[in-house]
DNA sequence: CGCGTCTGTGTTCACTTGAACACTATGACC
DNA sequence: GGTCATAGTGTTCAAGTGAACACAGACGCG
């Protein structure tokens, strides 16, 4: 995370290794582990750099606790939530089997307001339907499924692909309104499958 | 992350506590710290509460290594990037200090677009003056800092207050923007600081 | 040169931890 | 009552692992 100017080069190399492990296994290397990767013959070299590196803040420990290295930025109780981002068009999305997702979103649950083992998925919005809502085009909505409230912003099932309206009752009646006055009100002929419910936007970018 | 119905109570039990230990320490509980949490007298116990939870793929493990479970969602290379939000007014924030942060936010590096390492900080939007960016009150915008370029929307530093405006030149002398016609271009009298550039925005809720 | 820091080697020890086995108890189900 | 899955006890073993010590080479610095 930070890039300690009082780190030596060696040290560096080893902190970047730790992080780059528990990145892709999920769990802090061992010393030896540290040790085989450099090629070192003893693991008392790698000890003194871990050693250093606590001395010096760039790394956390739980002494005599195996592989109990951690970035000291560790926040205790940030449950992250892994969000699939599904294209634009999630044709029929709300089956159990686990649709084919382009990326991954992981975001802290606490962040986003949503409970640590929310079943969310996101999708990324085409068009400028929803700009009233300041909505564009190319944010990513996260979304949850469950019954929709009037005025929730959902995503809707409509002839096989998957749009961004708000949601809507009209005298018990269902439907669905864009945030932008050159689109006509949806008012579902046959059924309406709501497939989510808005609960957070992430854009990147900054235009 | 999944309430898997096939599972004993007892097992969601375990897998309860996995989850929750490695939340709160960072890595996750040997057999024998989930003994003693639950009471019981021997780890063997345990042991197959472990073994049934990955026959029912609801726990992942790296057979041998000490501490060696984990989600079985498990992403490799999703490096988090961890976002101190800092209120609305961060008067004096470029400082190296580390400043009071009122929460922070872990979001993956690469949905953001950018660098695991990068150092961001995250402000909480008052007012309407981006509106035209389709940035509202209430949104959170994360901010690198680096020189900004033109069409930039920064936060900068006027009157010790922070706001967010769009960064624009002009014959070679800089100024900002509101993203709202309501409100005047900001042409500074002395020095321009800016503390961010943004590079993303996180909205919760529906509205 | 002498000093200190960083780095690495070889080795030892004790604790941590996963893995395994035999046996018992409880409750659901037929 | 018999059978089976779930749950728990007591124990043992080996591998994984952190911690420690003495010693040596490289390098910068005064």
């Amino acid at each position: 995370m930070t890039d300690n100017p009082s780190l030596t080069a060696r040290q560096q190399q080893v902190l970047d290794f730790i992080h780059a492990h528990q990145r892709e296994t999920g769990v802090s290397p061992s010393l030896r582990e540290i040790q085989a990767h450099f090629g070192l013959a003893s693991p008392f070299g790698v000890q003194r750099h871990v050693d250093a590196l606590i001395e010096k803040g760039a790394l956390q420990r739980l002494a005599g606790k195996a592989r109990g290295l951690l970035h000291p930025a560790h926040h205790p109780g940030s449950a992250l939530v892994n969000i699939p981002v599904f294209g634009v068009i999630p044709a029929g999305l709300p089956t159990d089997a686990v649709q084919e997702a382009d990326t991954h979103i992981s975001v802290d649950a606490a962040s986003l307001g949503v409970r640590a083992n929310a079943k969310l998925f996101a999708l990324r919005v085409r068009g400028d339907s929803m700009i009233g809502a300041n909505i564009v085009e190319g944010d990513v909505v996260f979304l949850t499924p469950r019954e929709p409230r009037p005025l929730d912003i959902v995503a809707a099932l409509i002839d096989g692909e998957s749009t961004l309206k708000r949601f809507l009752l009209q005298r018990g009646r269902a439907f669905l309104r864009a945030e932008n006055s050159r689109y006509p009100d949806l008012i579902p002929s046959t059924e309406l499958i709501i497939q989510g419910v808005m609960v957070g936007l992430l854009r990147t970018g900054t235009s």
